[in-house]
RNA sequence: GGCCCUAUCGUCUAGCCUGGUCUAGGACAGCGGCUUUUCAAGCCGUUAACCCGGGUUCGAAUCCCGGUGGGGUCACCA
């Protein structure tokens, strides 16, 4: 299908009317995936056309996702910046009697606006995912193709601009479906050549409708801000109406980088029919590319998106939320859980001591406070004897295991637990005393032994 | 409504082109269980689908026809 002696080139086209949205992003990561994949060219062309609708501060918005994505291109062009291009074009038209100007009464008054002299001849192309579509164009009647020589519309400068840039393959929403024939019947008249038309499907949401605003979260920036990841987010968007070749495998194999993604990606397999946005699967896939994320990203990332309140806490330092960042990356989703969990005072004890208000929180069930203090000493003692460096998570389990055994696990590791976190939930006690420290495990360990004693 | 596209578990999909190996596979979610006994995570197991009706054929999820459902599109927007 695709001839190797010709060099693939494929647009992204966005037009600037709104911020970058998930399904725009999609189009362009399948244009990206495809042409990276056969080495070709990507070009990014905003299409601001339409003065009254485009605006800069969209562009920027696509340009800041795209990159933040990692859906790099090659070359970036805008319509407003080619008319010279298009009045070269429209007059040519108008000059050979294919276009004329017609003076049209809209609102009142009276302008010229510039038809095309539509052949009416049936049109048939082939879709790379869907087959032969043919359309009767009798019915699109002499379409209005420019408002004048300089301000062409939509489907007039795709087509001048996609036989300019030599686009050999037009992958886009198929919502375009439509506006196939009328670009067609345009590149006949400008003898341009017909690129491979690629419509993929649209993605929807839960209701199977257009996937809008008043579903949640639209845009790209949305979803970073929310603490998504872009390799999830590329990986997820990648998987809504495409698949890896046969055998779509195991969860792992679904679990891709860019790379991995541009190696497989084809357009053999376009899946037809319209995907529903799961966003349980997206914050799934996001999980799993944070545990996939190495320490370094993982601090930084946790640490950006730590709220303030958290991070002015008087033991917040590097050295600490290094060995608190896994421990909290594991219980979330997003990165913006943590806000979540700081809200719910899941976090502060990471960074300062708890108060204990409730010190018969401290014992386990009919546990005695007397017992409990006893406990408590002896894992103290017990982690005491452990060198600082051996102070992780797997020997610690193996010093306070035993002594565990011997009295009731609950008798003894649950005061150890709620000792160093003061909260009826948290990570187990030896990751937690992990990530304290020694000396701060120590000294939660006491101060829960005198709150008892009280 | 016209035109166009489309149809496998609730969702994303594999299989369909090259009919049998499909008592239809995987993933997310759900449900159940396990765990260094809290919560989360993790691990293991499990429920669940070929839209309907006709044909063709020894045999159809796979091929053909017709319904029905869903979507898109009908601008001097893109």
């Amino acid at each position: 299908m695709i001839s190797d002696s010709k060099k693939i080139v494929t647009r992204f086209a966005p037009s600037p009317t709104g911020p970058f949205h998930v399904g725009a992003a999609r189009t362009a990561l399948f244009n990206f995936l495809f042409t990276r994949h056969h080495g070709g060219v990507f070009i990014l062309r905003i299409e601001d056309t339409d003065s009254a609708r485009s605006k800069k501060e969209y562009e920027e918005d696509i340009l800041r996702g795209l990159s933040w994505l990692g859906i790099a291109y090659d070359e970036l062009h805008r319509q407003s910046e080619r008319t010279a291009e298009y009045r070269g074009s429209i007059e040519r038209l108008l000059r050979d009697g294919t276009a004329y100007v017609s003076a049209e009464e809209r609102d009142g008054a009276t302008s010229d606006v510039i038809r095309f002299r539509n052949p009416n001849q049936p049109v048939t192309f082939n879709d790379a995912v869907r087959g032969e579509i043919t359309f009767d164009t009798t019915e699109l009647k002499d379409f209005v193709i420019a408002r004048s020589v300089e301000e062409p519309l939509y489907n007039l400068a795709v087509v001048i601009d996609d036989g300019a840039m030599r686009v050999t393959h037009v992958i886009r929403g198929e919502d375009h479906i439509s506006n196939t024939p009328r670009q067609i019947l345009l590149q006949r008249a400008l003898g341009l050549p017909q690129p491979i038309y690629v419509h993929i499907p649209l993605v929807l949401a839960p209701d199977r409708s257009k996937l809008s605003k008043r579903h949640g979260a639209t845009s790209v920036s949305e979803y970073r801000d929310a603490g998504y990841l872009p390799e999830a987010l590329v990986n997820f968007l990648a998987l809504l109406g495409w698949s890896p070749q046969e055998g779509a495998g195991d969860e792992a194999a679904e679990i891709m980088s860019l790379g991995e993604l541009i190696a497989h990606f084809d357009i053999d397999k376009i899946q037809k029919s319209g995907a529903i946005f799961n966003l349980e699967k997206l914050q799934w896939m996001n999980r799993q590319h944070i545990r996939r994320l190495p320490q370094e990203k993982l601090e930084q990332y946790v640490a950006s998106f730590m709220p303030p309140d958290v991070a002015s806490l008087p033991q917040y330092d590097p050295p600490r939320l290094a060995r608190a960042a896994s421990l909290i990356a594991e219980r979330l989703k997003t990165f913006g859980d943590i806000r979540t969990m700081a809200d719910a005072g899941e976090l502060t004890f990471f960074f300062a001591a708890p108060p204990y208000p409730e010190p018969h929180k401290l014992a386990w069930r009919t546990a005695s406070r007397e017992e409990t203090v006893r406990h408590l000493e002896e894992a103290a003692a017990l982690l005491k004897n452990v060198a600082d460096r051996d102070f992780i998570a797997r020997t610690i389990t193996a010093v306070l295991m035993p002594y565990a055994e011997e009295h009731g696990r609950g008798n003894v590791l649950w005061p150890v637990r709620y000792a160093l976190s003061g909260k009826d939930r948290s990570p187990d006690p030896f990751t937690l005393a992990a990530a304290l420290g020694k000396e701060e495990t120590l000294a939660r360990l006491s101060l829960a032994r005198e709150a008892l004693q009280k």
